[in-house]
DNA sequence: GGTTGCATGTAAATGGTTACATGATTGT
DNA sequence: ACAATCATGTAACCATTTACATGCAACC
């Protein structure tokens, strides 16, 4: 799925500027599923004008540069509908951090410690806060994707506080066996 | 972290070719964390060799095409310590499925069970693929991600089967408030 | 006889990020 | 004063994917 389906995605749940996207990316259930940056969103705006898949207003504020609220057209809302029924393409996860874990017996025991306790202290403030804001899920399967992210952060929480012992203590033991 | 430090990565592991380094990103733990194609692995060995981070040596094999094997040079184990050191970049989820649930309402209902219950099945096969192979987890990390594969599959899979019914219901709502 | 697996590599195309350019307002 | 937020957009750059090129062996 390229950008343009996500803008239109977006639009469909009302209208929204270029800047908005980007800020939806960054924050709330979105940003931990896709990503896009002005770069890529901007340009895909532009083409769904082009294709008329999407409407623009120019919005003057006072004391703020003008927003540029776009809208979904039928013609749009059909072509969503139609790239949201292709089979979903498979999850792409990229973790440097579960990477670096596969080297374990290179780090010295203290670094891999404190990197696998930045990451359980990470998890534990995304649980929290996503915990605490529960309010205006109404939509669709925004509320079911929070409990999502929450039970998997939870299981990663979990994991690692209940196992970090079995790769911290093979860490150490490289170090021992360098010792000698 | 680009495909110079993963194949590092995998070489610092024993000598190992091109064509094996992408069959690790296929399969087995590594698959479900990272992933390099062809076009950036066979760049890749060549900047480590050109680099003096790795060297080569070419295996002819009676009847099949020769294999070129990759080890990496003390230089480039320093290199791959150096650059595990870095602070790991932030997980990056690219998930065309979670995101097509934001718009369940889009969905007629049979297509979105069709699609979530596929999604459990796969997940369900994962689960008891990692789990009737933890042979060969010897390595460092290996085992230990394999466990954290395990956990997050099985979290998935539970909140799926537990909560599949609310996104279902949404889908439904909306279709009979269409037909009324 | 066709597909899959083994095995390497290149080139074109894609797609996206990063950085730049601009500029006012609000908060520290 | 300085950074951050609001707000749009372009262009250069980067990396990676996809497709192509080649060819033999084993399996169905």
């Amino acid at each position: 799925m390229d950008a343009k389906v996500l803008c239109l995605g977006l639009l469909a749940r009302g209208e929204t500027s270029g800047y908005e996207i980007r800020k939806s990316f960054e924050e709330g259930v979105l940003g931990h599923i896709q990503d896009a940056s002005f770069g890529s969103i901007y340009p895909a705006l532009g083409k769904l004008l082009d294709e008329g898949l999407a409407t623009v207003r120019t919005v003057e504020q006072p004391g703020r540069p003008p927003k540029k609220l776009y809208s979904v057209t039928p013609k749009g809302r059909i072509a969503l509908v139609d790239a949201l029924m292709q089979p979903p393409e498979a999850d792409r996860l990229r973790s440097d951090f579960l990477f670096r874990l596969l080297f374990a017996e290179l780090f010295p025991t203290h670094r891999l410690e404190t990197m696998v306790e930045a990451r359980i202290d990470e998890l534990g403030r995304k649980i929290a806060e996503m915990e605490s804001c529960q309010e205006d899920h109404v939509a669709a399967g925004e509320h079911f994707l929070h409990g999502y992210g929450i039970a998997i952060y939870r299981a990663a929480h979990a994991y690692l506080e209940e196992h970090k012992h079995e790769i911290l203590s093979q860490s150490l033991l490289a170090e021992r066996s360098a010792a000698e």
